[in-house]
DNA sequence: AAGTTTGCTGCGGGAACCCGCAACAGGTCT
DNA sequence: AGACCTGTTGCGGGTTCCCGCAGCAAACTT
């Protein structure tokens, strides 16, 4: 089996090349590629089939890449692999996987084991896992068990990039009172006014809290704005 | 000469290991500490006088270890090491480096060459030292040649963190209307309404500007949201 | 010395925002 | 069927924000 490793601090994937020849050894070849834009190219190429990504990359980040990887291939099996527990990171992958494709997420940090167990289970058995390590962390200041649905989400993402709640409402086909309701919900969740002596400005409150517990991220801000020039292109 | 390592990455501790061993001989004893908080405590009982730092760890992060450091002994030499080119960071420091104290910045992709040159120059002959790659990756998209000055980014902060502009201008010690001016030389510089055909709400343009183009980064948040709270202990 | 620039400030108004109140629809429970 | 919950929408008003205009003082120029 071919297994493409991609990842761009080089350290850390000769420490992955060393754990996958351990853990796998059905692996046959290990193919290298330094950014998202090589991993497609590699992956087109030599009809790859397992991949490790890692998520956070200069030119092309690793969500972006499996978008692509599973366009052109939904049976890929992908395991990132990464440094950040981010929320942000796990909604972003859990929009674009298909139907019944075999990922997984695993934190750099986790241990040796817990690493070769993820190899095997997503890139040969075909399963899905998640390492729980990565709700765990969130949480912490926000108000607990006040998961964000998709379409708060959603506004989130708009107000994120600074979209004013009229565009907000054509955009996502809501009237404005609803999105109103939507932030109303947002500002709840993230903890804005909880506990705060004084007025704060919502909106970026908002922001603020979405990112300091790890909802949001800076590279989810990027993705966002790429999302909404692109709407806005084919609209007019 | 003893030098103290602070890196929570064990692959790039035991690389920047071998590199303090190639490069200075005069190094007589490397310590090693995962994370801020232990780098305190290492550096207190040793009379460490020399640090290697990485800046993004877990529990309590370079600058404020440094900051820490730097209270106790402010001769101390220290060179940053990180993977980031956020100008977050480098303001950071330049706020918290002593009057005549040596200190650099390197980033943790730069060829051996230039670690080596970093190293020697900042622990071994005490001098100051950035990295030119952080000025150069800035200023993509933001108004060229627009640098913040000090009582913008002051502002910047307050903004991000969610202040409205009358507890700004407390804070500040400035008027409203001074606060706004501040604000509108701020949307100015981070681009803010620049060609965009849409009208955005400002305030969390801004945030998200200053945060793509790594004015700002989730760190530097945390670290401003926890100076206003002191700040705001003491007022009442 | 008179003129010019630069930074700080108050005033005022239009736009956006926050949000309570109430009406209404569709679904669920008893 | 009637009571009830939940999500959506309009209305209205108090607040904050954005920013043009203008006055003022200090620094700088000619």
């Amino acid at each position: 089996m071919k297994v493409l490793l991609v990842e761009d601090d080089q350290f850390h994937a000769s420490w992955m090349e060393e754990m996958l020849a351990d853990a796998l050894p059905e692996v046959s070849e290990i193919f290298h590629a330094q950014n998202g834009a090589e991993a497609e190219r590699e992956a087109r190429l030599l009809s790859i089939q397992a991949v490790v990504m890692d998520l956070r990359m200069a030119t092309r980040n690793g969500i972006e890449a499996a978008r692509t990887l599973w366009q052109e291939r939904p049976e890929t099996r992908i395991l990132f692999w990464s440094n950040y527990a981010d929320e942000a990171y796990l909604r972003g992958i859990t929009a674009i996987v298909p139907e019944d494709s075999a990922y997984g997420y695993v934190l750099k940090t986790a241990p040796r084991d817990r690493l070769k167990l993820a190899l095997r289970a997503v890139l040969i058995e075909g399963q899905i896992m998640v390492d729980r390590e990565i709700h765990r962390l969130q949480r912490r200041q926000a108000t607990p068990w006040a998961t964000l649905d998709d379409s708060e989400f959603a506004v989130l993402l708009d107000l994120a990039i600074g979209l004013q709640d009229k565009r907000i409402a054509e955009r996502r086909g809501m009237s404005l009172r609803t999105v109103q309701n939507r932030l109303l919900a947002l500002y709840d969740k993230l903890g804005v006014d909880a506990e705060e002596t004084e007025p704060l400005n919502k909106r970026v409150r908002a922001l603020n809290r979405a990112l300091v517990t790890r909802i949001l991220n800076i590279e989810a801000l990027e993705a966002a704005q790429r999302d909404f020039d692109q709407w806005s292109a084919t609209r007019r």
